[in-house]
DNA sequence: CGACAACTTGACCATTATCAAGCAAGGTGG
DNA sequence: CCACCTTGCTTGATAATGGTCAAGTTGTCG
């Protein structure tokens, strides 16, 4: 205990941030904001999941993130939100005013560094993300995800390391691994059969074999 | 000329940085910091352009990022990098102490300012990678990069906006745009022969049809 | 119980990867 | 100055991973 804040000079960014803004609760699919809309809020995820996504012309779509709680997302540099936002599931989200937000971080340090930490956050996932989505194989892919969902999952609401609950659809795993839907239940399938997971149910996975996981995620 | 400044509250956020550092030179295919190194400087290309990659186990590559004069990398919240810098071709960088960097950020917010800029441009590009990643196909790939190069050497060093210069390797885009180098000259090749681009040499690309190429980009 | 959405599975196909030559440009040493 | 080598690029033939199209199955909600 004797140094116990070391790891979080910033103690909680989320928190911090969260405090500053007004909860608002969105319904499942609902969208939080649209693409090239005014971009007024960021947000900070209190309860549930949402899904932060690009869509292309001609339908094709790809989830840059799905954020848990704790997880901030709506972050700009420009006025205008470069994608959208939406509800995975039921969901509970701080709003707070970017004017609010940046007025404040100038007079407070620790503001300012929970600001920090919580872009650069989003910059790492984002980085790990393309050698996903540039090199990895199906399979690597399918077991990066249920890896990472799971250890983040367990961090946000103290959930178990070896089950994990899929709040998304298949589809949205898919447009969030670069896959489509059948290939992403192919290779859950095939997982299964390796005995490296087990499917209770669609949306539980229990993680019977993580080293065999690890492998995968290189 | 009225309000001239309005783009740039903190102006030319790279080169707030860039003042804090030291001038280094790298040669073609040296290395400027390696994966899981220490993290003890942040950088400003100066001139010449930098690859910041992450290498598997097995030796696939995905390059996150070309870095052009005027881009910073080097980024990290904690204190190892989690990519490694190469230089492209002859290149010079600002070298700046993170440990000066963020204790003069505390105080003067010009410079805050330039971080977020710096930092905010580098999360933008990843995400709209992501989405070349995940979902677009090779012909739209190539035809995306060439654009985006043309306009970023464009703006950094007053290049011609329809004459390219390649400064990296077929393998080094391959790696950037998740393809194989034989798939990158074959998609080169392809765009010739349908007179959207055409190659003078391998190292120079013209953009005979832009509005082909802006097809391409969705 | 019926209807609908979400998921799984199968058969076939296409894009891209792999493997293997061949070619072009640039540098070096005789 | 030229033969030789190296490196980087292109092209071709073939293979494989993942995509597409089409049925089925499961599960949920009225």
């Amino acid at each position: 205990m004797a140094k116990g804040a070391s790891t979080d000079e910033c103690a909680r960014p989320s928190l911090v941030v969260a405090a500053l803004g007004a909860p608002v609760t969105f319904s499942r699919n609902s969208e939080i904001f649209g693409d090239d809309e005014l971009a007024e809020h960021v947000y900070v995820v209190l309860s549930g999941v949402v899904r932060v996504c690009k869509l292309m012309g001609d339908g094709r779509r790809q989830i840059e993130a799905f954020c848990l709680p704790g997880d901030a997302f709506g972050w700009e540099t420009g006025d205008r939100y470069r994608f959208s936002a939406e509800a995975v599931n039921e969901c509970r989200v701080a709003r707070v005013k970017r004017s609010v937000l940046f007025a404040r971080a100038g007079s407070n340090p620790e503001l300012a560094c929970a600001l920090w930490a919580l872009s650069f956050a989003e910059l790492q996932r984002a980085q790990d993300h393309l050698l996903l989505l540039g090199r990895k194989t199906a399979q690597e892919r399918v077991g990066t995800f249920l890896l990472d969902l799971a250890r983040r999952s367990a961090a946000a609401t103290g959930a178990s390391l070896t089950e994990v609950q899929l709040p998304m659809s298949r589809q949205d795993i898919a447009d969030f691994l670069g896959l489509t839907i059948e290939t992403v239940s192919r290779t859950l399938t095939c997982l299964e059969e390796q005995a490296t997971i087990s499917l209770p149910s669609s949306r539980r996975v229990l993680l019977r074999d993580r080293s065999a996981l690890r492998r995968l995620d290189s």
